[in-house]
DNA sequence: TCTGGGGTCCTGCAGCTT
DNA sequence: TCTGAAGCTGCAGGACCC
């Protein structure tokens, strides 16, 4: 634990619904819900409007629906979010060498490192100036915690939200941990929640009386020990700026269970395309190869398979998920598909061809052994009957909800709703009043996507910032003239 | 009533080697 | 030559996080 509070959390404030609510001025001030619209889609972000509802992230989007009938319900834009982040995450990077993002909207800044705060007074002054900054060259709000450690930093600025800032002075974190639900500490999950409640553990100052010996009784050794220390506030994790990627997976839901084992195959044949893409674009190859399969009653199993070297061979990584696939019973369905590799390297293995040679050879040996001992799986290979499942995509997917269009008399806009072959835009920028809504054919050739405009326009020029900041100013003062936010 | 996608880490077990 | 312990690796599943 650190004398000063000097380690900044920064979370965005319902990062991908505030954005959109940036983009689209029709959209301020309303329930916004961001995630999956499909039958089996689920909430990735819901606007504080949306979440005064009941409405909250990972909730099904239909329940969403139930309970947020008139709410804007759009699909995530990453490149949109993607363009954000990378601004907050530069501003962070001028505070300190050290910063360890998170996520899209979250991440952690060792500010000593960074020589920008050494004591309390400083770092609210830098956290201040922070958001301020934020503000003025994102339109958009973040929560910032401060304090001696990363769990602290965190658990502060979770106590900010939204739009605060929340300092936790040393010698302060056990009284303030005692009395916190056990699920704030991070690790503490709904099973191991439970778990501890019904070992009559509620508070993190149960689990400090608790002791160390019970706790590691109860839910094993590492998680114990650690779950232990951070009920005394006790956390010395440093703040890690590089971290390599220890796997590259994808996977799909699909709308409607498979149960056609030759379509089953080839979406794994899909998928195993798609992952080597995003390793090939990483710049990495991978030794072990898993499949997973979520069934028809939500029962999700893995199957793994190790090669002799790493490979980014698409070829490799297909006959291999497919004998994965060759020891799964999918009988009764398959809701959920994914391939992942793990094991990364930056290197291949220029043996290649004689791994594909061992692939091979396995593959072989294991349908001989199905031969000699056949129980079940005895259709595969059969053609099923073409399900529903086997209908090509909704052809409205082409103007999916929230998306930029720019059509060539009317302007930018976003796509408000598509079906029946009509398109609802409402023309609209970041920085106008709230736009009128005109309906088109999904044909219409003055219509085309658009890429996102940025969400604020002139943004004020933050390239010296934060030197250019006497450090004794606050951070609301320093942002003077440069908000433009509309 | 229905549960995404992309990750990380831990645990327990089995098989192999020393 | 046999046996058991220890350590490592591979594999599967579970929990958690955003």
């Amino acid at each position: 634990m650190r004398p000063a509070p000097t380690i900044l959390h920064l979370d965005m404030d319902a990062f991908y619904a505030s954005a959109e609510q940036a983009a689209k001025p029709s959209l301020r001030g309303k329930a916004v819900v961001v995630g999956g619209l499909g039958p089996r889609g689920v909430v990735a972000t819901a606007s504080y409007e949306a979440r005064r509802l009941g409405v909250h992230s990972a909730m099904p989007t239909a329940q969403a629906r139930r309970l947020a009938p008139n709410a804007a319900y759009l699909v995530p834009r990453f490149a949109l979010y993607r363009t954000v982040s990378e601004k907050v995450m530069e501003l962070l990077g001028r505070l300190s060498p050290l910063v360890e993002p998170l996520s899209l909207d979250e991440a952690f800044v060792d500010l000593e490192a960074g020589g920008t705060a050494d004591d309390s007074a400083s770092a609210r002054a830098t956290g201040e100036g922070l958001r301020a900054a934020i503000r003025a060259v994102t339109g958009l709000s973040g929560s910032v915690g401060l304090a001696g450690s990363k769990m602290l930093a965190k658990i502060a600025s979770e106590e900010a939200k939204p739009d605060g800032l929340l300092v936790i002075e040393p010698g302060t974190e056990r009284d303030l941990l005692a009395p916190m639900s056990v699920r704030i500490l991070p690790g503490v999950g709904p099973a191991t929640g439970d778990h501890l409640r019904r070992a009559g553990m509620t508070t993190v100052h149960d689990l400090a009386e608790a002791g160390e010996a019970e706790l590691v009784r109860l839910v094993g050794k590492a998680h114990g020990h650690g779950l232990y220390r951070m009920a005394l506030g006790l956390d010395d994790r440093p703040v890690v700026a590089e971290r390599d990627a220890k796997s590259v997976s994808v996977e799909d839901t699909f709308d409607v269970d498979l149960h056609d084992r030759v379509r089953v195959r080839a979406e794994v044949e899909r998928l195993a395309a798609r992952c080597v893409e995003r390793l090939r674009a990483a710049d990495r190859s991978g030794r072990t190869v898993v499949l997973k399969v979520r069934r028809y009653d939500f029962s999700t199993l893995t199957r793994s398979e190790t090669l002799r070297g790493p490979t980014d061979d698409p070829t490799v990584v297909r006959e291999a998920a497919g004998r994965l696939l060759e020891s799964v019973d999918t009988t009764g369905g398959v809701r959920l598909l994914g391939v992942g590799v793990t094991g990364l390297a930056d290197y291949t293995q220029e043996d290649l061809f004689a791994q594909a040679a061992d692939a091979r050879e396995l593959a072989q040996r294991t349908r001989e052994e199905e031969h000699r001992a056949p129980t079940e799986g005895d259709e595969e290979n059969t053609p099923a009957e073409p399900g529903p499942d086997d209908a090509e995509p909704l052809a409205a997917r082409r103007w999916p909800a929230g998306h930029d269009v720019h059509h060539e008399e009317h302007g930018h806009g976003w796509v408000q709703g598509s079906g029946v072959g009509r398109v609802t835009v409402r023309f609209e920028e970041p920085w106008s009043a709230p736009g009128r809504v005109l309906t088109f054919r999904v044909d219409d050739p003055l219509l085309r996507p658009a890429d996102p405009l940025p969400l604020v326009r002139d943004a004020a020029d933050y390239s010296s910032w934060p030197a250019s900041l006497p450090k004794s100013r606050s951070g609301a003062d320093s942002a003077e003239g440069g908000e433009s936010r509309p």
